[in-house]
RNA sequence: GUGGGCGUAGCUCAGCUGGUAGAGCACUCGGUUGUGGUCCGAGAUGUCGCGGGUUCGAGCCCCGUCGUUCACCCCA
Protein backbone atom coordinates (compact mmCIF):
# COMPACT_ATOMS: atom_id res chain seq x y z
CA UNK A 1 0.00 0.00 0.00
CA UNK A 2 1.21 3.17 -0.81
CA UNK A 3 0.24 6.43 0.21
CA UNK A 4 -0.30 9.89 -1.93
CA UNK A 5 1.88 12.55 -1.26
CA UNK A 6 -0.12 15.66 0.23
CA UNK A 7 0.99 19.12 -1.12
CA UNK A 8 1.83 22.34 0.74
CA UNK A 9 -0.85 25.16 0.23
CA UNK A 10 -1.01 26.81 -2.86
CA UNK A 11 1.48 30.11 -2.47
CA UNK A 12 3.28 29.55 0.49
CA UNK A 13 6.89 29.86 0.54
CA UNK A 14 8.86 27.94 3.34
CA UNK A 15 12.15 28.39 4.22
CA UNK A 16 14.38 25.51 4.47
CA UNK A 17 18.05 24.73 5.81
CA UNK A 18 20.19 26.23 4.05
CA UNK A 19 18.30 29.05 2.97
CA UNK A 20 16.34 29.25 7.02
CA UNK A 21 19.26 30.67 8.39
CA UNK A 22 19.43 33.84 5.93
CA UNK A 23 15.68 34.75 6.38
CA UNK A 24 15.86 34.28 10.55
CA UNK A 25 19.14 36.60 9.94
CA UNK A 26 16.93 39.47 7.67
CA UNK A 27 14.25 39.59 10.16
CA UNK A 28 16.06 40.07 13.18
CA UNK A 29 18.16 42.86 11.26
CA UNK A 30 14.75 44.24 10.54
CA UNK A 31 13.67 44.29 14.14
CA UNK A 32 17.06 45.23 15.94
CA UNK A 33 16.44 48.96 15.32
CA UNK A 34 13.17 48.85 16.92
CA UNK A 35 14.18 47.00 19.79
CA UNK A 36 17.04 49.45 20.41
CA UNK A 37 14.52 52.05 20.42
CA UNK A 38 12.32 51.27 23.14
CA UNK A 39 9.47 49.53 21.40
CA UNK A 40 8.21 45.74 22.92
CA UNK A 41 7.14 43.01 21.76
CA UNK A 42 3.43 41.82 21.03
CA UNK A 43 2.97 38.59 20.34
CA UNK A 44 -0.51 38.71 18.99
CA UNK A 45 -3.33 35.47 17.42
CA UNK A 46 -3.26 34.79 13.51
CA UNK A 47 -6.36 35.22 13.58
CA UNK A 48 -9.16 37.80 14.59
CA UNK A 49 -12.87 38.32 14.62
CA UNK A 50 -13.51 39.38 10.68
CA UNK A 51 -15.05 42.88 11.65
CA UNK A 52 -11.86 43.58 12.66
CA UNK A 53 -10.28 44.27 9.40
CA UNK A 54 -13.80 44.96 7.96
CA UNK A 55 -14.19 47.84 9.64
CA UNK A 56 -10.52 49.07 10.62
CA UNK A 57 -8.89 48.05 7.29
CA UNK A 58 -12.01 49.27 5.19
CA UNK A 59 -14.66 47.43 3.17
CA UNK A 60 -13.86 49.36 -0.16
CA UNK A 61 -10.44 48.35 -0.21
CA UNK A 62 -8.73 44.92 -1.88
CA UNK A 63 -7.46 43.47 0.70
CA UNK A 64 -10.90 43.25 2.78
CA UNK A 65 -13.18 42.68 0.00
CA UNK A 66 -11.01 39.91 -2.38
CA UNK A 67 -7.77 39.19 -0.51
CA UNK A 68 -8.68 37.78 3.03
CA UNK A 69 -9.19 33.96 4.40
CA UNK A 70 -12.71 34.38 6.10
CA UNK A 71 -14.31 31.15 7.58
CA UNK A 72 -16.53 30.00 10.15
CA UNK A 73 -15.45 28.48 13.82
CA UNK A 74 -17.40 25.81 15.17
CA UNK A 75 -18.67 28.40 16.98
CA UNK A 76 -21.00 29.62 14.25
CA UNK A 77 -18.26 33.13 14.53
CA UNK A 78 -16.62 34.40 11.50
CA UNK A 79 -13.17 34.62 11.55
CA UNK A 80 -10.76 35.91 9.51
CA UNK A 81 -6.62 35.53 8.92
CA UNK A 82 -4.64 38.34 9.68
CA UNK A 83 -4.39 40.13 6.16
CA UNK A 84 -2.35 42.99 8.14
CA UNK A 85 -0.52 43.82 11.64
CA UNK A 86 -2.14 46.77 12.84
CA UNK A 87 -5.68 46.56 13.15
CA UNK A 88 -4.81 43.55 15.59
CA UNK A 89 -2.45 45.55 17.43
CA UNK A 90 -4.74 48.06 17.95
CA UNK A 91 -7.13 45.77 19.23
CA UNK A 92 -5.43 44.26 21.77
CA UNK A 93 -4.23 47.81 22.82
CA UNK A 94 -7.94 48.84 23.77
CA UNK A 95 -8.91 45.53 25.11
CA UNK A 96 -5.87 45.74 27.16
CA UNK A 97 -6.32 49.09 27.94
CA UNK A 98 -2.30 49.49 27.43
CA UNK A 99 -3.48 53.16 26.36
CA UNK A 100 -4.42 54.24 29.73
CA UNK A 101 -0.90 54.53 30.72
CA UNK A 102 1.89 56.62 29.84
CA UNK A 103 1.71 57.69 26.03
CA UNK A 104 2.98 56.78 23.28
CA UNK A 105 2.23 52.67 23.47
CA UNK A 106 5.50 51.90 21.67
CA UNK A 107 5.39 48.14 20.54
CA UNK A 108 6.63 45.75 17.46
CA UNK A 109 5.41 42.60 16.27
CA UNK A 110 6.85 39.74 13.93
CA UNK A 111 4.99 36.64 12.32
CA UNK A 112 2.87 35.81 9.18
CA UNK A 113 -0.04 37.05 7.34
CA UNK A 114 -2.73 36.02 4.55
CA UNK A 115 -3.82 37.41 1.80
CA UNK A 116 -5.51 35.34 -0.98
CA UNK A 117 -4.06 36.66 -4.10
CA UNK A 118 -2.32 34.97 -7.26
CA UNK A 119 0.99 34.27 -6.39
CA UNK A 120 3.68 35.77 -8.21
CA UNK A 121 7.40 36.49 -7.28
CA UNK A 122 7.45 38.09 -3.80
CA UNK A 123 4.36 37.98 -3.39
CA UNK A 124 3.04 34.63 -1.20
CA UNK A 125 -0.46 34.00 0.35
CA UNK A 126 1.38 33.73 3.66
CA UNK A 127 3.83 35.73 4.11
CA UNK A 128 6.08 37.71 6.97
CA UNK A 129 6.21 41.17 8.80
CA UNK A 130 7.99 42.95 11.15
CA UNK A 131 6.13 45.95 11.96
CA UNK A 132 5.76 48.60 15.08
CA UNK A 133 3.09 50.98 16.34
CA UNK A 134 3.59 54.26 18.19
CA UNK A 135 0.55 54.58 19.42
CA UNK A 136 -1.48 57.90 21.37
CA UNK A 137 0.79 61.07 20.21
CA UNK A 138 0.32 62.83 17.23
CA UNK A 139 3.56 64.41 16.75
CA UNK A 140 5.88 64.93 13.82
CA UNK A 141 9.13 63.99 15.98
CA UNK A 142 7.41 60.35 16.06
CA UNK A 143 6.91 60.35 12.58
CA UNK A 144 10.48 60.80 12.41
CA UNK A 145 11.85 58.27 14.19
CA UNK A 146 9.55 55.61 12.67
CA UNK A 147 10.40 56.34 9.47
CA UNK A 148 14.08 56.36 10.98
CA UNK A 149 13.88 52.84 12.20
CA UNK A 150 12.73 51.32 9.27
CA UNK A 151 15.61 53.23 7.40
CA UNK A 152 17.81 51.65 10.08
CA UNK A 153 16.80 48.39 9.08
CA UNK A 154 17.12 48.19 5.79
CA UNK A 155 20.58 49.52 6.12
CA UNK A 156 21.23 46.69 8.25
CA UNK A 157 21.14 44.73 5.49
CA UNK A 158 23.18 46.03 3.64
CA UNK A 159 20.45 46.94 1.06
CA UNK A 160 21.49 50.22 -1.47
CA UNK A 161 18.95 49.91 -4.13
CA UNK A 162 15.83 51.71 -3.13
CA UNK A 163 14.63 54.53 -2.47
CA UNK A 164 12.15 56.16 0.53
CA UNK A 165 8.85 58.09 -0.92
CA UNK A 166 7.10 60.00 1.36
CA UNK A 167 3.93 62.17 1.28
CA UNK A 168 1.28 63.50 3.31
CA UNK A 169 -2.66 62.48 2.58
CA UNK A 170 -3.62 65.42 5.48
CA UNK A 171 -6.38 65.69 7.97
CA UNK A 172 -10.08 65.04 7.10
CA UNK A 173 -10.97 68.57 5.66
CA UNK A 174 -7.92 68.22 3.28
CA UNK A 175 -9.07 65.13 1.80
CA UNK A 176 -12.59 66.13 1.15
CA UNK A 177 -11.72 68.95 -0.57
CA UNK A 178 -9.00 67.73 -2.89
CA UNK A 179 -11.66 64.35 -3.28
CA UNK A 180 -14.41 67.00 -5.04
CA UNK A 181 -11.84 68.18 -7.14
CA UNK A 182 -10.19 65.26 -8.15
CA UNK A 183 -13.68 63.33 -8.98
CA UNK A 184 -14.67 66.32 -11.26
CA UNK A 185 -11.39 66.45 -12.63
CA UNK A 186 -11.72 61.95 -13.44
CA UNK A 187 -14.97 63.07 -14.65
CA UNK A 188 -13.73 64.21 -18.01
CA UNK A 189 -11.22 61.46 -18.70
CA UNK A 190 -12.22 59.57 -21.23
CA UNK A 191 -11.39 56.07 -19.79
CA UNK A 192 -12.46 52.68 -19.51
CA UNK A 193 -15.09 50.52 -17.58
CA UNK A 194 -12.67 48.75 -15.52
CA UNK A 195 -10.89 51.61 -14.93
CA UNK A 196 -13.55 54.07 -14.72
CA UNK A 197 -15.22 51.40 -11.75
CA UNK A 198 -11.85 51.60 -9.84
CA UNK A 199 -11.48 54.85 -9.95
CA UNK A 200 -15.03 55.28 -8.40
CA UNK A 201 -14.21 53.05 -5.61
CA UNK A 202 -10.73 55.09 -5.00
CA UNK A 203 -9.88 57.49 -7.47
CA UNK A 204 -6.54 57.82 -6.00
CA UNK A 205 -6.13 54.54 -7.44
CA UNK A 206 -5.45 56.04 -10.88
CA UNK A 207 -2.48 58.03 -9.48
CA UNK A 208 -0.94 54.72 -9.32
CA UNK A 209 -2.01 53.19 -12.70
CA UNK A 210 0.97 51.62 -15.05
CA UNK A 211 -0.02 52.56 -17.92
CA UNK A 212 1.25 55.50 -19.63
CA UNK A 213 -1.70 56.54 -21.75
CA UNK A 214 -2.88 56.98 -18.38
CA UNK A 215 -0.48 58.45 -16.74
CA UNK A 216 -0.63 61.11 -19.33
CA UNK A 217 -3.96 61.64 -18.52
CA UNK A 218 -3.21 62.02 -15.17
CA UNK A 219 -0.80 64.08 -15.53
CA UNK A 220 -2.57 67.24 -14.95
CA UNK A 221 -5.27 66.09 -11.84
CA UNK A 222 -5.19 67.95 -8.85
CA UNK A 223 -2.76 66.60 -6.19
CA UNK A 224 -3.84 66.11 -2.38
CA UNK A 225 -0.06 67.73 -0.99
CA UNK A 226 -1.51 71.14 -2.50
CA UNK A 227 -5.08 70.86 -0.28
CA UNK A 228 -3.28 69.93 2.85
CA UNK A 229 -4.69 72.09 5.86
CA UNK A 230 -1.92 74.45 7.73
CA UNK A 231 -1.56 72.45 10.27
CA UNK A 232 -1.20 69.44 8.59
CA UNK A 233 1.35 71.09 5.77
CA UNK A 234 3.56 72.19 8.58
CA UNK A 235 3.46 68.92 10.61
CA UNK A 236 4.14 67.44 6.93
CA UNK A 237 7.23 70.46 6.92
CA UNK A 238 8.46 69.00 10.27
CA UNK A 239 8.92 65.88 9.66
CA UNK A 240 10.89 66.02 6.34
CA UNK A 241 13.12 68.72 8.24
CA UNK A 242 14.10 65.68 10.94
CA UNK A 243 14.69 63.64 8.17
CA UNK A 244 17.22 65.55 6.74
CA UNK A 245 18.67 66.40 10.12
CA UNK A 246 18.86 62.71 10.53
CA UNK A 247 20.32 62.26 6.90
CA UNK A 248 17.37 60.10 5.55
CA UNK A 249 17.55 60.23 1.73
CA UNK A 250 14.07 60.32 0.88
CA UNK A 251 11.75 61.85 -2.32
CA UNK A 252 8.27 63.22 -1.69
CA UNK A 253 5.76 61.41 -3.84
CA UNK A 254 2.61 62.90 -4.18
CA UNK A 255 0.85 60.00 -6.20
CA UNK A 256 1.96 57.93 -3.45
CA UNK A 257 -1.43 55.34 -3.15
CA UNK A 258 -1.97 53.11 0.05
CA UNK A 259 -4.26 50.43 -0.24
CA UNK A 260 -5.58 50.12 3.46
CA UNK A 261 -8.11 52.78 4.19
CA UNK A 262 -7.32 53.99 7.74
CA UNK A 263 -3.87 56.38 6.62
CA UNK A 264 -3.75 59.54 7.56
CA UNK A 265 -1.00 62.57 7.74
CA UNK A 266 2.46 61.14 7.04
CA UNK A 267 2.44 57.87 4.65
CA UNK A 268 5.90 56.08 3.54
CA UNK A 269 6.96 53.72 1.03
CA UNK A 270 10.25 51.78 0.60
CA UNK A 271 10.57 50.75 -3.11
CA UNK A 272 13.07 48.27 -4.24
CA UNK A 273 14.69 48.68 -7.70
CA UNK A 274 15.58 45.26 -8.50
CA UNK A 275 12.49 42.73 -7.70
CA UNK A 276 10.34 42.87 -10.70
CA UNK A 277 6.44 43.77 -10.11
CA UNK A 278 6.17 43.20 -6.51
CA UNK A 279 8.54 46.05 -5.57
CA UNK A 280 7.69 47.68 -1.90
CA UNK A 281 9.44 46.57 0.67
CA UNK A 282 8.01 48.14 3.39
CA UNK A 283 5.52 50.69 4.11
CA UNK A 284 3.31 52.51 6.80
CA UNK A 285 2.00 55.91 7.97
CA UNK A 286 -0.27 57.77 10.49
CA UNK A 287 -3.75 56.51 11.30
CA UNK A 288 -6.19 59.12 13.05
CA UNK A 289 -9.83 57.45 12.67
CA UNK A 290 -8.30 53.67 13.16
CA UNK A 291 -8.51 53.54 16.97
CA UNK A 292 -12.27 55.27 17.72
CA UNK A 293 -13.41 53.45 14.68
CA UNK A 294 -12.50 49.75 16.37
CA UNK A 295 -13.61 51.34 19.71
CA UNK A 296 -11.28 52.75 21.65
CA UNK A 297 -10.75 56.65 22.34
CA UNK A 298 -9.38 59.07 19.51
CA UNK A 299 -6.05 58.99 19.74
CA UNK A 300 -3.83 59.08 16.60
CA UNK A 301 -1.04 56.64 15.98
CA UNK A 302 1.69 55.68 13.83
CA UNK A 303 3.80 52.47 12.22
CA UNK A 304 4.87 50.41 9.38
CA UNK A 305 5.55 47.09 8.13
CA UNK A 306 8.23 45.69 6.16
CA UNK A 307 8.10 42.47 3.96
CA UNK A 308 10.31 40.62 5.11
CA UNK A 309 10.58 38.02 2.01
CA UNK A 310 11.02 40.80 0.08
CA UNK A 311 13.43 41.77 1.86
CA UNK A 312 15.32 38.54 1.55
CA UNK A 313 14.99 38.42 -1.89
CA UNK A 314 16.18 42.25 -2.46
CA UNK A 315 19.51 41.48 -0.17
CA UNK A 316 19.74 38.05 -2.65
CA UNK A 317 19.30 40.58 -5.43
CA UNK A 318 21.99 42.79 -4.18
CA UNK A 319 24.25 40.49 -2.66
CA UNK A 320 24.44 41.61 0.38
CA UNK A 321 24.30 38.72 3.09
CA UNK A 322 26.75 38.33 5.43
CA UNK A 323 28.84 35.13 4.98
CA UNK A 324 27.54 33.55 8.47
CA UNK A 325 29.52 30.85 9.81
CA UNK A 326 26.97 28.41 11.04
CA UNK A 327 29.44 25.53 11.25
CA UNK A 328 29.62 23.28 13.82
CA UNK A 329 33.49 23.17 15.96
CA UNK A 330 33.32 20.09 16.78
CA UNK A 331 32.69 16.26 14.85
CA UNK A 332 32.63 13.37 17.65
CA UNK A 333 33.47 10.35 15.67
CA UNK A 334 32.21 7.26 17.98
CA UNK A 335 33.29 3.95 16.80
CA UNK A 336 31.23 1.46 18.84
CA UNK A 337 28.65 1.22 21.25
CA UNK A 338 30.24 2.54 24.80
CA UNK A 339 32.17 5.03 22.52
CA UNK A 340 28.64 6.15 21.46
CA UNK A 341 28.18 6.56 25.24
CA UNK A 342 30.93 8.23 25.82
CA UNK A 343 30.73 10.55 23.19
CA UNK A 344 26.59 11.66 23.97
CA UNK A 345 27.75 12.58 27.65
CA UNK A 346 31.29 14.64 25.85
CA UNK A 347 29.07 16.73 23.32
CA UNK A 348 26.63 17.81 26.61
CA UNK A 349 29.92 18.92 28.41
CA UNK A 350 30.93 20.59 25.56
CA UNK A 351 27.65 21.97 24.31
CA UNK A 352 27.75 23.67 27.85
CA UNK A 353 31.00 25.46 27.84
CA UNK A 354 29.57 27.04 24.36
CA UNK A 355 31.69 24.56 22.00
CA UNK A 356 29.31 23.99 18.86
CA UNK A 357 29.34 19.75 18.55
CA UNK A 358 27.96 17.80 16.54
CA UNK A 359 27.96 13.68 16.71
CA UNK A 360 28.28 11.35 13.95
CA UNK A 361 24.82 8.84 14.08
CA UNK A 362 24.58 5.54 12.59
CA UNK A 363 26.64 2.40 12.12
CA UNK A 364 28.79 3.94 9.04
CA UNK A 365 32.57 3.49 8.31
CA UNK A 366 34.69 6.20 9.56
CA UNK A 367 35.50 7.18 5.82
CA UNK A 368 31.79 7.84 5.65
CA UNK A 369 31.79 9.73 8.84
CA UNK A 370 34.65 11.92 8.25
CA UNK A 371 33.04 12.46 4.94
CA UNK A 372 29.93 13.53 6.91
CA UNK A 373 32.37 15.70 9.12
CA UNK A 374 34.01 17.48 6.38
CA UNK A 375 30.29 18.43 4.59
CA UNK A 376 29.30 19.15 7.67
CA UNK A 377 31.76 22.02 7.76
CA UNK A 378 32.77 21.42 11.09
CA UNK A 379 36.68 23.22 12.46
CA UNK A 380 37.46 19.94 13.80
CA UNK A 381 37.17 16.50 14.46
CA UNK A 382 37.51 13.57 17.13
CA UNK A 383 37.69 9.96 16.80
CA UNK A 384 36.36 8.28 19.63
CA UNK A 385 37.01 4.31 19.92
CA UNK A 386 38.33 1.31 22.33
CA UNK A 387 42.07 2.49 22.04
CA UNK A 388 41.28 6.53 23.03
CA UNK A 389 39.11 5.27 26.11
CA UNK A 390 41.73 3.02 27.34
CA UNK A 391 44.35 5.18 26.96
CA UNK A 392 42.13 8.40 27.62
CA UNK A 393 44.06 10.00 24.81
CA UNK A 394 42.48 11.26 21.54
CA UNK A 395 43.97 12.85 18.49
CA UNK A 396 42.08 16.15 17.58
CA UNK A 397 42.20 16.80 14.22
CA UNK A 398 42.02 20.38 12.59
CA UNK A 399 39.92 19.79 9.31
CA UNK A 400 41.74 23.22 7.23
CA UNK A 401 45.07 21.49 7.31
CA UNK A 402 44.68 17.79 8.62
CA UNK A 403 46.81 18.40 11.58
CA UNK A 404 46.42 15.92 14.42
CA UNK A 405 47.14 17.06 17.70
CA UNK A 406 47.55 14.54 20.47
CA UNK A 407 44.63 15.86 23.58
CA UNK A 408 43.57 13.95 27.22
CA UNK A 409 40.16 13.65 26.72
CA UNK A 410 39.85 15.45 30.06
CA UNK A 411 41.85 18.74 28.61
CA UNK A 412 39.75 18.47 25.62
CA UNK A 413 37.12 21.04 26.86
CA UNK A 414 40.01 23.93 27.42
CA UNK A 415 42.06 22.42 24.23
CA UNK A 416 39.25 23.39 21.69
CA UNK A 417 38.01 26.88 23.82
CA UNK A 418 41.53 27.64 23.46
CA UNK A 419 41.94 26.98 20.10
CA UNK A 420 38.30 28.93 18.88
CA UNK A 421 39.16 31.31 21.22
CA UNK A 422 36.03 31.38 23.17
C1' G B 1 -9.68 37.09 -10.17
C1' U B 2 -7.48 37.62 -15.84
C1' G B 3 -3.59 36.25 -19.36
C1' G B 4 1.27 33.83 -20.99
C1' G B 5 5.51 30.23 -19.93
C1' C B 6 6.96 25.67 -17.45
C1' G B 7 6.22 20.52 -14.68
C1' U B 8 11.21 14.07 -16.77
C1' A B 9 15.99 11.00 -10.71
C1' G B 10 17.38 14.68 -4.44
C1' C B 11 19.29 19.15 -7.85
C1' U B 12 20.22 21.26 -13.00
C1' C B 13 18.46 19.52 -17.33
C1' A B 14 18.65 16.21 -22.30
C1' G B 15 15.04 13.00 -24.63
C1' C B 16 14.80 13.17 -32.66
C1' U B 17 8.96 13.03 -37.43
C1' G B 18 4.97 9.26 -31.18
C1' G B 19 8.48 3.08 -30.80
C1' U B 20 8.60 1.73 -24.17
C1' A B 21 13.84 6.94 -20.15
C1' G B 22 19.28 9.30 -20.00
C1' A B 23 23.61 12.83 -18.51
C1' G B 24 26.18 15.84 -15.00
C1' C B 25 26.17 16.97 -9.94
C1' A B 26 24.64 14.94 -5.23
C1' C B 27 24.05 10.18 -2.47
C1' U B 28 25.77 4.92 -0.77
C1' C B 29 29.65 1.27 -0.87
C1' G B 30 34.59 -0.19 -2.25
C1' G B 31 39.96 0.73 -3.83
C1' U B 32 42.90 2.51 1.76
C1' U B 33 40.75 -3.47 9.24
C1' G B 34 40.64 3.59 12.51
C1' U B 35 40.91 9.52 9.69
C1' G B 36 37.69 14.00 4.97
C1' G B 37 38.65 16.98 0.39
C1' U B 38 41.52 14.62 -5.36
C1' C B 39 41.37 10.21 -8.32
C1' C B 40 39.38 5.30 -9.88
C1' G B 41 35.50 1.52 -9.68
C1' A B 42 30.63 -0.20 -8.49
C1' G B 43 25.58 0.74 -6.92
C1' A B 44 20.70 2.68 -5.59
C1' U B 45 16.92 6.14 -6.98
C1' G B 46 11.66 7.87 -11.64
C1' U B 47 3.57 6.33 -10.47
C1' C B 48 7.93 11.25 -16.96
C1' G B 49 2.78 16.30 -11.63
C1' C B 50 -2.27 13.94 -11.69
C1' G B 51 -6.81 12.22 -14.52
C1' G B 52 -9.00 11.30 -19.05
C1' G B 53 -8.74 10.92 -24.58
C1' U B 54 -6.46 9.75 -29.61
C1' U B 55 -3.23 5.56 -31.19
C1' C B 56 -1.13 -1.09 -32.35
C1' G B 57 1.96 2.02 -29.17
C1' A B 58 2.16 8.50 -25.51
C1' G B 59 7.51 11.59 -21.66
C1' C B 60 6.21 13.55 -26.71
C1' C B 61 -0.37 14.85 -29.63
C1' C B 62 -5.51 16.64 -27.50
C1' C B 63 -8.73 17.96 -23.16
C1' G B 64 -9.16 18.74 -18.04
C1' U B 65 -6.87 19.44 -13.40
C1' C B 66 -3.09 20.55 -9.69
C1' G B 67 1.44 22.97 -8.85
C1' U B 68 4.97 26.55 -10.29
C1' U B 69 6.63 30.96 -12.70
C1' C B 70 6.02 35.93 -15.07
C1' A B 71 2.81 39.98 -15.99
C1' C B 72 -1.98 42.45 -15.04
C1' C B 73 -4.48 43.56 -10.61
C1' C B 74 -2.96 44.42 -5.64
C1' C B 75 0.56 45.09 -2.00
C1' A B 76 4.71 43.29 2.22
Amino acid sequence: MKYEKIQGPKGVREYLPPESAAFEWVREQLIAPAKAAGYQLMELPVFEDTNLFTRGVGESTDVVSKEMYTFEDRGGRSITLRPEGTAGVMRAVIEQNLDRGQLPVKVWYSGQFFRAERPQAGRYRQFYQVGIEAIGLDDPAIDAEVIAIAYRGFKNLGLRNYRLEITSLGDAQSRAAHRIDLMAFIKKLDLDEATAKRAEINPLRLFDDKRPEVQTLMAKAPLLLDYLSDSSRMSFELVQGYLRAMKIDFVINPRMVRGLDYYTGTTFEFVHSDLGAQSGIGGGGRYDGLMEILGGQSLSGIGFGLGVDRALLAAIAENSLPAEDFTSDLFLIPLGESAMEMALTTAQELRAAGIRTEIAFGDRALKGAMKAADKSGARYVVVLGDSEISSGNVDLKRMSDGVLTSVKITQLRDQLRQALSL
